[in-house]
DNA sequence: TTCAAACATAAACAATTGTTGATTAAAAAA
DNA sequence: TTTTTTAATCAACAATTGTTTATGTTTGAA
């Protein structure tokens, strides 16, 4: 007995249209439409409207954390942590970019409690990537820097990813090969 | 016989709400409400709510524009511009934080036929950054890459700037170290 | 003083929106 | 076959929202 199907539809469709139209602008009754059923059935599958965001939100950055935690919590240098972060992104990001679009652009719109929950999450996650640089700076790998401005920037510099899966993302980017520049330009800039 | 005092401060409100709550998120009314006066009231200031995102985003737009040309259109060496288009972005961000917040989280919510004057402003903006870069790799002053992620890359890196100039932002960081340590990492990477 | 511009309010509008309740049909499980 | 889930509809709701119209007040320049 699996989860209903028409609810996983539902909820996918649900997804794809608050990627496109953001979430305030996309009615139930948009969701209902391109479903092709009437408003009031939406909600044999949902509590909420709310819910969809929250759902989608906590499941997604669940993943960042589990990741993020298997690497702090590993024997490799730091500067191969710092890598499998970076590739970490990625792959979620290749994987689930509309989920990841949601993170980036929709994580306002969620209500309190909520809101506080999402934005206490995703600091613990910049502050243990901070960790991380702290750690390769003490530990002479990587060159004196200002915490709060690199992570910003390194964070910043990862985060639209998912632009480059999700079908409105013209091209198709080969994960390897981002990976790869991505890296190479995080631990040497533009320079030759 | 100055531009009205109470246009003005109609509209500085308008603005930081809408950084604060998100666009379609603040209403009419509660603009009014801040301000101390009735929602029609407003309607003696702009011709509709739309209008307001339209002219913050359009001028603050026409700023980055300016200065790029600017940029493009002088005899520095190419590794110098980067740094100008760099510096002129830091520039920006910290005089209109509020008005560069907009640019960034809710241009979405132009619409038809402002949304895609929008777009097609910013994909020029991206267009010339990618010019210069390949200009740079064409000359051997920076490494092969691909152009595509590279501008991606950086103008994310350096697009959250705003951010620690609003007041939402903890702490306030001196411009002149953000830039310092930016484009050192731009140049050099995160390794010693 | 006169007069236009700027500033303000009250009342209402039409449309949209999230959600509920009552009810029925279909499908799956027992 | 009976019974329970699942899937769907119709109608309506209460609240919110952007905007308009009509009207009144204040103020600063001529």
């Amino acid at each position: 007995m699996k989860v209903s199907t028409k609810k996983e539809e539902f909820l996918q469709e649900s997804l794809k249209l608050i990627h496109e139209k953001g979430f305030k602008a996309t009615t139930m009754r948009d969701i209902a439409d391109r479903l092709g059923f009437d408003v009031s059935n939406s909600y044999n599958y949902i509590k909420s409207k709310q819910e969809i965001l929250e759902s989608f939100l906590f499941r997604t950055s669940n993943e960042f954390h589990d990741s993020m935690n298997n690497i702090m919590g590993s024997n490799y240098p730091i500067d191969e942590k710092l890598k499998q972060v970076i590739s970490a992104h990625i792959k979620i990001a290749s994987q689930r970019p509309y989920e990841v679009a949601l993170m980036v652009n929709e994580w306002r719109n969620l209500k309190e409690p909520k809101y506080t929950q999402y934005v206490e999450l995703r600091d613990t996650y910049e502050q243990k990537f901070g960790d991380l640089l702290k750690e390769g700076i003490d530990n002479h790998i990587f060159k004196a820097m200002d915490i709060e401005i690199a992570t910003a920037v390194i964070l910043s510099s990862i985060r639209w990813f998912y632009d480059k899966y999700t079908n409105d993302g013209k091209s198709n980017l080969n994960p390897i090969e981002l990976e790869r520049q991505i890296i190479d330009f995080v631990f040497n800039g533009v320079l030759l």
